[in-house]
DNA sequence: GAACCGTGGTC
DNA sequence: TGACCAAGGTT
């Protein structure tokens, strides 16, 4: 087995790739606001680039600054969230516009301890934003990060099912010393795991780190962890939940409950979503059985 | 830690 | 064709 690429070797490798093969998007350019990160990291949720682009720019018209989120109602937000899936993603993000105008001064936070107190954001969010939107030495480590890291250093096909200390640890330590090297460095790796490393069928050819990728090295082999649980869909609670979001969203005005009902035919798994959306604060009950989205 | 939370594209 | 996957977070 060979000794895994050091940082510098990959940083030698990666950084030039980034510089010539990023993509140009919105969020990354210099003028775009804090905000605008915040707001791009919490669509980028397990949602592909493509879908939220043209989401994300409808936001920074209708609401260029957390306030004016704030000052709109959650079921604004949850409408023009469209069809980018996961609504309560909305719905944090209006109650973390609302934190932002109420305790910091309308200002986006830019210490990733202050960062983590926001209704929706975690540890990837937290860390992404201070290093993205404020240039912070912070550790980054999402999906792509993962992946990266676990076939060019590790040598394994895949990472682990969940996020573990020595992932964190490994890229910690492949942070550049250099701050303007580091700036980049999370983005860069980010971006050869979408463009090139992908899950699927990786672009090895295409690939800047494939002559010292210790998993090309061992032969590329298969994933030998455990089998990955893929969600099911037909029948969920989430397919007949999207139905009735979905319904209210693209409605003018309150919604009868005999038409939100009609979405789906089981009653009782149809009763139970209802209440879990009203609890979730998606859906907003009114007098004569009508609903609509939270105003 | 496992389960849950949407949606649509891809091979 | 359908399982897998996409810049995770919360409970």
């Amino acid at each position: 087995m060979r000794p895994a690429p050091t940082a510098g070797v990959l940083h030698e490798l990666v950084l030039p790739w980034y510089a010539e093969q990023q993509r140009d998007l919105p969020w990354r350019r210099p003028d775009r606001s804090p905000w605008g990160v915040l707001v791009s990291e919490v669509m980028l949720q397990q949602t592909p680039v493509a879908r939220v682009l043209p989401v994300w720019e409808r936001w920074m018209e209708l609401w260029p600054a957390p306030a004016d989120l704030a000052a709109a109602s959650p079921g604004d937000a949850v409408r023009e969230w469209g069809r980018l899936g996961y609504p309560r993603r909305a719905l944090r993000l209006h109650a973390a516009a609302t934190a932002i105008r109420d305790l910091h001064g309308g200002a986006v936070p830019d210490a990733e301890e202050t960062l983590r107190t926001l209704p929706g954001v975690g540890d990837y969010t937290a860390a992404a934003v201070a290093a993205f939107a404020f240039g912070r030495r912070a550790t980054v480590v999402d999906t792509n990060v993962r992946r990266v890291h676990a076939r060019a250093v590790t040598g394994a096909a895949l990472p682990a099912p969940s996020l573990t200390r020595a992932e964190v640890a490994l890229a910690t330590s492949l942070l550049p010393d250099d701050d303007a090297e580091a700036a980049v460095w999370h983005v860069a790796v980010m971006e050869l795991g979408a463009l090139v490393c992908t899950a699927r069928a990786p672009r090895c050819g295409a690939c800047p780190v494939a002559t010292v990728c210790a998993w090309r090295l061992a032969g590329s082999p298969a994933h030998d962890g455990p089998p990955r649980r893929g969600q099911r869909w037909e029948g969920t609670d989430r397919q007949c939940r999207g139905r009735m979001v979905q319904l209210l969203r693209e409605a003018p005005g309150p919604v009868e409950g005999e038409r939100l009902r009609a979405v789906w035919p089981d009653e009782a798994q149809r009763d139970r979503c209802l209440d879990a959306l009203v609890a979730d604060g998606l859906v907003e009950p009114l007098e004569g059985d009508r609903y609509r989205l939270p105003v």
